[in-house]
DNA sequence: CCTCCCTACGTACACCGTACGTGTGTGACC
DNA sequence: GGTCACACACGTACGGTGTACGTAGGGAGG
């Protein structure tokens, strides 16, 4: 093969592969064959699996575009932070749970952190506050993305999930399931996004500030 | 041995093993030699390791405890809620992600949605309102899990995280995250958790609410 | 030229999920 | 009691996995 096999075409191939077959998928034999090469000849670039599964990771992370503007109203950068964590998510649907399972190795990625941070202290949060912050937000995304991560994937294995039949729900006392049973199964993953996010932003916006001086 | 081995005694013990060893030792072989027996007599009550492991996100499920009271006020119904739902994740540290990789494939576990739509109701939001606002809430809770279990993991293989030098932050303009390095590091899940908690009820108190009619 | 090292690659081993066949015990029915 | 059927425990075997290790080739520096 022509290519050179260098650690960033492995890490490349791999997230294609997760793109394309699943997670399930990936083994270092299928993704040496995709590559056209053995499955040795990977460890020369990669200590093992998990280190490979950490590079996909961080990959997928630095890959990240922050459209995010410093100078914009504080609210308007956690929106654009928001979003483009989740467009990023989007770009790679299958490979969400990959990145999410999986804490971070190196500082990359840290760039969105200090993003995140500075709009925190931008929005009049100091000191811990401003990671409280940042943490209530980021976790909401995080939880957001899983959750369509579960959603496209049971797409992907054409299972539509639990058989809700509104007679046996109703035999179970779950009454208000079975009333918003159509709420329930529809999915408008952005509308839902969307709304969570204007909570959070709305409240925190309401939120006494502490001054850098308390902060701590 | 003397045990039977039944269904139910299969899953707890992966339960257990999961907790002591981590998912990734959790093997048919493994497991059944934890149960004194050999490997194939599982797939008498199992059809295969990924229903086993389906079965394992269902019995935790459904060890959860609600404490809600559906007559107390609203908020602290969603507080109830939300820690109980983290109280069974710090039951089952290392089974969380097992739990929340997969999407449900029953309809056991749809008693919390039931009482998290009640108390949306009972809190002033109906139809497609209700349903929005239990995901928000949901997605923050499960985004805060998956950050904890991460944590923990981390804990586990006594793997500090990615090391943060603050020269090498200073260079990389990352003067913010520098300066909130200390509140970066302290992990105090508990008050991060609550934080984001009040935060989000807080945003709901504030929200003008549909009336049922008007809702769809 | 020789030497050294980096990389590709094959082989081998322990382990995995699980299809399949076999044996054994237990209950139903005559 | 005899016999039949069936459920379940268990062994073997196959194809696949991650990866330790050995070998071979090719390019760089002397």
């Amino acid at each position: 093969m022509g290519s050179p096999l260098s650690r960033d075409l492995i890490v490349r191939t791999a997230v294609e592969l997760i793109e394309r077959d699943g997670i399930n998928a990936v083994s270092m034999r299928r993704l040496a064959a995709e590559l056209g090469t053995g499955a040795m000849s990977l460890y020369n670039h990669v200590p093992n699996k998990a280190a490979l599964l950490d590079a996909v990771a961080e990959h997928i992370l630095t890959g990240m575009e922050l459209a995010a503007d410093p100078a914009a109203d504080w609210r308007e950068a956690v929106r654009s932070l928001a979003r483009d964590f989740r467009a990023v998510a989007h770009r790679y649907p299958r490979s969400v749970m990959v990145v999410v399972s999986r804490q971070p190795h190196s500082a990359v990625g840290m760039r969105p952190v200090e993003l995140a941070l500075t709009t925190a202290q931008a929005a009049g949060f100091h000191g811990r506050a401003a990671v409280q912050v940042m943490r209530a937000v980021v976790n909401y995304v995080l939880g957001s993305l899983v959750s369509e991560a579960s959603l496209t994937e049971a797409r992907w294995a054409s299972d539509d999930g639990p058989r809700l039949d509104p007679a046996e729900l109703d035999a179970a006392g779950l009454v208000t399931v079975r009333e918003l049973l159509p709420a329930l199964m529809e999915h408008d993953t952005e509308a839902d996004f969307e709304f969570g996010l204007e909570l959070l932003i709305s409240a925190l916006d309401a939120l006494p500030r502490t001054t850098a001086d308390t902060a701590g």
